[in-house]
Parts: C-alpha cells; sequence; structure tokens
DNA sequence: GGCCACCGATGACATTTGTCAGGGGCACCG
DNA sequence: CGGTGCCCCTGACAAATGTCATCGGTGGCC
C-alpha cells in the first residue's frame, strides 16, 4: 500500500515543522512538500500534487479556505482538510461550501490529526463536534449581501463618508443598510455590530 | 551534564505535542511539564520547578507576560520566554519588563527554538530582531494612564455613557480623554484609535 | 514658590451617527 | 399578474460623538 501524500501548509514554521516530523513517524503518510503561505501551498500542490492538503486557515496571501477552492478546481483528486486555532461557526461554513472534507482545531492531537488524514483520504469527512454546534447555534446569516458588505468596509472603523465611498453608494444608504445590520445583530452600534458579525464568522 | 528541564504553556495541544516531540529529540532537553492554560502553567511550574519555561503569549485564563511575572516572583530560578504568532511592539515591551528572557515569533524553526532555550538557560537574552525594530520604531505610549483606561473600556464599542459609568467619569470627560487619545494616535474617530492602540501594543 | 503635567469636570458647539418613513426599480415565485 | 424581498435613494429628526475653551485641584520638580 502506497503512503499518503500530504500537503502541510501553516505559516509558522514552528509549528509546521513539529508537525512534519510528527507525522513522519507514521509509516504511512508522507510528507511530501510544505508551505508558509496560500500562493506557494497552490503552487506546491500543482509541483507535489498530493493526497491530501492540510491546511491553515490564517496564512498570507490566501486564506485556507480559498485555497481549497483553488485546489477544488485545479486538483479533483486531492482532498482538503483545515486545521486552525481560531474556528469560528462561519468559517466551518464555508470551508464546508468550499469543498473541504475536514475541520479541526489545533487543540486536536497529533494522533488524532493522523487518524483524520486517514480518514479523509479513504473517501471520509468530520468535523469538531464542538465547532459543529457552534455553528448549528449560530445559524446561517441573517445579513443580506449588500449588508455584509457595508458591514465589512465598516469593520476598521472608517466614517460613513469614507464606506460610501468605497462602496459607491449614499451616506444615507450606508447608513441604512448600517442600521439594518445592527438591528439584524442584536447591536446597539456598528461597531459592537462589526464584533459580533465577526465573532459569528459571517463577515 | 544535567539536561535542561523545560516547562512547555501552549493552548493548542497539537503545537504543544509537537514541540514536545522535538525538543524530546534534543537530549540536552526535558520536557518536565506542558499545560494548556495561564493557571495551569503556574501550578506545574510550582510542582515540576523547571529550569526554563516556554510560553505562548495568549493563553486562557492568563497571558504568558502575567504567568512569567508570576513565575519571576515565586521561581527567581526559573527563566522564563515567551513564544508568539502575532507578536506586536507592546507585548515585547511588557514582557521584558516582566522579566523574560527571549521573545521569539513562532515562524523560528525547531532547532532555533532549542539553541533558544539553551542560550536562555546559560543566562542569556534574545529578541527577534524584527520584533525589536518594530518594537523600537513604535516607541513608547504616548497615551496617559486614564487615556488608556478609557481606550480600553470603549474597545468592544461601548458607547460613552457605557464608558463613563464603568470608569466612574462624566461623559465629557470620558469624551475628552478619547478625544485626546485619539488625537494623539493620529486617529478619526476613537474606534480606529483602539485599533491602533491595539496594533502598537499599547493596550 | 513657580512651573508643568495630569486628572476631572463643565458648557457649548459642530459633526457624525442612528432611526424612521417613505418611494422607485428589479427579480423571483406562486 | 400580484406579492415579496432586496437594492438604492431621499429627507428629516433625534441621539451620540468629537472638539474646543476653560476652570480648579493635585503632585512632582527645579
Amino acid at each position: 500500500m502506497n503512503p499518503v501524500r500530504v500537503l502541510l501548509a501553516d505559516d509558522e514554521h514552528l509549528i509546521r515543522g513539529a508537525l512534519a516530523a510528527l507525522l513522519a513517524l507514521e509509516d504511512d503518510l508522507l510528507v511530501v512538500a510544505e508551505a508558509a503561505s496560500g500562493p506557494e501551498a497552490l503552487a506546491m500542490a500543482r509541483a507535489h500534487r498530493p493526497d491530501v492538503a492540510v491546511l491553515d486557515l490564517q496564512m498570507p496571501g490566501a486564506d485556507g479556505v480559498s485555497v481549497a477552492t483553488s485546489l477544488r478546481a485545479e486538483l479533483p483528486g486531492c482532498k482538503t482538510m483545515i486545521v486552525t486555532s481560531h474556528g469560528r461557526p462561519g468559517h466551518l461554513k464555508r470551508a464546508l461550501a468550499a469543498g473541504v472534507r475536514a475541520f479541526a482545531p489545533k487543540t486536536v492531537s497529533a494522533q488524532r490529526l493522523a487518524e483524520l488524514i486517514r480518514t479523509v483520504h479513504a473517501g471520509g469527512r468530520y468535523v469538531d463536534p464542538e465547532l459543529a454546534a457552534d455553528a448549528i447555534s449560530a445559524g446561517d446569516s441573517p445579513l443580506t449581501a449588500r449588508e455584509a458588505e457595508v458591514l465589512e468596509l465598516a469593520a476598521d472603523g472608517a466614517p460613513v463618508a469614507e464606506i460610501a465611498e468605497r462602496a459607491s453608494l449614499t451616506q444615507g444608504t450606508v447608513r441604512n443598510y448600517l442600521s439594518s445590520a445592527a438591528t439584524k445583530l442584536g447591536a446597539e452600534n456598528r461597531h459592537t455590530a462589526v464584533r459580533l458579525a465577526r465573532e459569528r464568522g459571517w463577515v
């Protein structure tokens, strides 16, 4: 039986290296490539055509989900899984929509990770039960596309005028969207709304 | 020569375990304890009295710097070092003030980390050059104590009235402090001011 | 003692924001 | 075809926020 060819993508060398070392102990797993950024992960995947890609959620360049999306299109045979420190409900949803086969927090053990890689390679799927519960209880985003867009532009505390300009909208329209978004989220102002939407992974 | 006794504290099992495995390969290093939270790190340190404590910056309960402060008081012989994913200038300053001997990002290699542990154990110090440059260019916080306090209370987007109540101040006073803080930081409003202060590690 | 920085407050003002009530246009669906 | 939901806008009002001038008190420092 050929070993499972694995691509590791994580921007923290320390963790990536440690992970590679641990997975190397499993004789049915073979780490064929490592990457420290989204674009690098894609390039490595093209070059080495791994069976399974283990992606960190937050990476410079392109995050794990967008890498997974690209991979799905380019290398349908390559299964993807996401490992992350900060698992937010929305991320899980986006990841599953992108065809990711497994989604786990970094609090799992290396042993467990190795098992997950095997599971995914065999065609199985997995999501962390706790994250799944969060995602279900958080539900779908009640925000419309524009509400979410405007909220995102408001994320760094920009004044309404700037948001309006960047979104090519009227200030009044922007305020209406922000107001309705805040109402839907149960927030008193747009800033707490931004925070809540972030926590739920809706932005 | 006795091996260096190391305490590992990081809330991500995956990383902690991987790190422990890697450090175990170095025969002059011995991981005697692991912890997943600030309080647990303290308890472990008391129980096992390590030579060097490797602390993650962000942990549940108490962050790496406060753990380092407590350790310095309780176990003066135990040297502390901080390893983190997100190194902000202010964190570095606070860490050094707390008597931390080394401050490195998680982008270092395991080999490098092992060297750092030896360096620290031998009485040396180390700070990541890039972080040091950031810290120097960021300079000291221009904020007065109250400005920083009020800014912190404003961090989650609370309205002025709530900040005033929580700080036992008048709304006018709060607005004045927020205004001066925003001016000092070159921000247009308090929300971007909060963000800037966070980025520089001044809150 | 005088100087200066910080703390805390007041009052007034301009600006920004939040909120509400609309209206026209468009697309989808029963 | 009518209803519904979203998009985009307007206008107006209330509330929150930012800004400025100013004042008194405190404590450190030369």
